[in-house]
DNA sequence: AGGTATGTTAATTG
DNA sequence: GCAATTAACATACC
């Protein structure tokens, strides 16, 4: 689940209702899920401030204080903020809970994965993770930029979130069969027009799925999405389908729509 | 019971 | 040094 689009729609619902809000309390409950800090370090670097607003890059959402101290979240393969109302119970699978003076932030991940940790401003947390720029809203000549720059396969290219942050398993997928280019191809030397659909198509895929809220449901019958299992055939040409290992992760492809070369 | 899962990271190998 | 692969992490789901 969490890929920039949906970190993306977590975080304008977040935007919607936390600043103005202050900290009473946090709660950690799975301190494995910190880094390089103890729940009580946690409280006290949060406890009484502010939000001032709250943000995204890649697949990281940042809640901003007052002063920039900054709450990072990262949500792994399952985790997921939600908003409570006061009186509302926790959720199963609660991780963390930030109790504000009206309403309650809480993550849950039931496999915890994700990952908590407090910086000095959201500068200093993506520097300390090497993050790359947003993968949303680059412009196609920083986009031709890195992709000259780099010596790997165009799927490992997309999910390197240290050259470019946001992207996962699904979307790259779904952007490379948009684009129809084929997942090992590598990322230098694509001539200008496919630089441009890659684009095209890397801006196009994100802002569908954050305008579907991120609901693969709601999201065009021409998505590679819907047919990511065995035996499924191509939306496009009817083709079947291709399931390729890329790394430990499986990549689904249109070997038709997505040849090799060209 | 066994296989699968959308993320990141460290260790290993080429 | 870079890129690709594998295992590990912890748990739910089918």
């Amino acid at each position: 689940m969490p890929e920039l689009p949906e970190v993306e729609c977590f975080t304008r619902r977040l935007q919607e209702r936390l600043p103005g809000r202050c900290v009473r309390s946090l709660r950690v409950t799975a301190p494995a899920m910190l880094e390089g800090l103890t729940p009580g370090a946690c409280a006290r670097a949060v406890t009484g401030r502010c939000v001032k607003r709250v943000t995204r890059h890649g697949k990281h959402l940042l809640v901003v204080f007052e002063q920039d101290t900054t709450l990072a979240l990262h949500f792994g393969l399952s985790g997921e903020p939600r908003v409570l109302a006061d009186g509302e119970t926790a959720p199963p699978h609660t991780r963390l809970a930030l109790v504000l003076d009206r309403g309650c932030l809480v993550v849950t991940d039931p496999r915890k994965l994700g990952r908590i940790a407090v910086a000095e401003s959201p500068a200093a947390y993506l520097d300390a993770h090497g993050l790359g720029p947003d993968a949303l809203g680059l412009s196609a000549v920083r986009l031709g930029a890195l992709l000259e720059a780099s010596r790997s396969g165009l799927k490992s290219f997309l999910m390197n979130q240290s050259v470019l942050a946001g992207i996962g398993n699904v979307y790259s997928d779904e952007i490379l069969f948009q684009a129809r280019l084929h997942p090992r191809r590598p990322a230098a030397g694509l001539s200008a027009g496919a630089v441009r659909r890659l684009h095209r198509c890397l801006d196009r895929v994100l802002a569908t799925a954050i305008a579907a809220g991120a609901d693969p449901d709601r999201m065009p019958g021409r998505f590679l999405i819907h047919y990511r299992h065995p035996g499924a055939r191509c939306p496009r040409c009817g083709g079947a389908l291709q399931r390729l290992t890329v790394g430990s992760r499986h990549a689904w492809l249109c070997p038709r729509c997505q040849p090799q070369a060209g």
